[in-house]
DNA sequence: TACGTAGTACTCTGAGTCGAGTAATCGGCT
DNA sequence: AGCCGATTACTCGACTCAGAGTACTACGTA
């Protein structure tokens, strides 16, 4: 049934508020940034107003009643239906249940990497690594917002954001090591391959001269049919 | 001057590819399919086509030639222009070296979680676990389809997703093993006060009791200012 | 009292996304 | 010879989203 309507967890967002109380999107929105939902679900204006549109129209809220405050601009108030409850602990037992393919961009920029030679990739993990700590740093200390005994059912997420970015963290470090050391395997064909585009050699000079200079690193593209090859490394 | 063009990484991966050589569209996608890239980077034909022709206008790439063979539709060949080039590198370099803000479903989820009570949670997070292992073992055994000899810089987003996978193992197994022992913080008050819904009671009926029987622990609603409290935990 | 800034509460628009659909060819099988 | 399913190669349109813009109020302040 709800094939792509599912995309946005704003959605889902907007019908767990709505469950609590009737509110009106202003307050769905500053609600989320008070509990530092906005951490971890996307949120801005257009899509915020659109995503009510939308459960509007599928009938998973209603308009409860427009409140005008002096001549400020209406407030539309709405409500969770019964088949939007419905929706909401499905949706919620799904994500929790069922892990989702995600797609980081910083996974997209691992796999393209090899356009550039390792001693640029080495000074741009520098940087990134760099920042990572700078948030890990923030992290440790930002527990200020919350008073003492504040309940961890509400930072869990947090928690889980923290332990991602220890995870890459140590990732980086670890591949800068490697690439730094030279103990990256393969490290020696990949520079040398980039020493000679450098050059100004054309693909297939590079190739040439590399199957000469690394025949058993090589040894594996004959192994593979002539498509399968990634020229790009 | 890139503000949100550079929201999708397949336009990146596109520039990519015929950094290498030019291609038709189809190509671009069955050479990122054989490459594994797919798994790292959301593709499908609509947005290929989309995204082939976004950077046709912002004249990142040109349209070379088009071929047709027998009666098939044709195929346009695309090459990147020095624009699209210096934009590659650009824009790979600002991926590789700052960390962006990513938010993933799981921790949508997490943050909404508390709209079941602890024992409905432990069960969808069991059910989670057991896919994600299942996806761990797959993962161990799938190195079938790379020859022996295939270098690890081809395969390095794998390792960066492998990591992130092991993290969310440990993060969901710890996290049963609190809940299932009854250590996690807070899981008293939270599992009444799913009781005390279940039975029927008023959310202010509710917190009333709640009020009561765990004085200690909702010390810091005292510290919050009323806009700032969680009602819905 | 005029002014600048922060907050409230949306609205609009254009660009992007995605799944489904189409239409042709190829290879194998019966 | 004819058919089925896979592969090649795109096209379409409905929906979604992001960011900028609007318009008003409230508040401090010089």
């Amino acid at each position: 049934m709800a094939g792509r309507t599912r995309a946005n967890p704003l959605a889902l967002a907007v019908l767990c508020l709505l469950y609590e109380r009737p509110m009106h999107p202003y307050e769905m929105s500053s609600t989320l940034r008070e509990r530092h939902k906005e951490d971890s679900i996307k949120l801005n204006y257009g899509s915020l107003y659109s995503v009510v549109e939308s459960l509007r129209k599928r009938g998973l809220i209603t308009a409860r009643e427009t409140v005008r405050e002096g001549r400020r601009p209406e407030r539309t108030v709405y409500a969770i239906t019964e088949a939007g409850s419905t929706e909401m602990t499905d949706w919620l037992s799904d994500l929790l249940s069922r892990p989702a393919k995600e797609f980081t961009q910083f996974e997209a920029a691992l796999s393209l990497m090899p356009i550039f030679g390792p001693d640029e990739v080495i000074n741009l993990l520098e940087t990134r690594l760099r920042s990572l700590r700078q948030q890990q740093r923030a992290h440790d200390q930002s527990n200020a917002w919350a008073p003492p005994n504040f309940p961890r059912l509400f930072l869990i997420e947090m928690e889980f954001k923290y332990a991602l970015l220890r995870t890459e963290i140590e990732f980086v470090s670890a591949l800068l090591d490697e690439l730094r050391s030279g103990t990256f395997e393969g490290i020696a064909l990949w520079r040398r391959m980039h020493e000679l585009r450098e050059e100004g050699r054309t693909p297939e000079a590079v190739d040439e001269v590399l199957a000469e200079e690394f025949k058993e690193e090589l040894s594996w593209l004959s192994e593979l049919s002539d498509t399968q090859r990634p020229e790009q490394g």
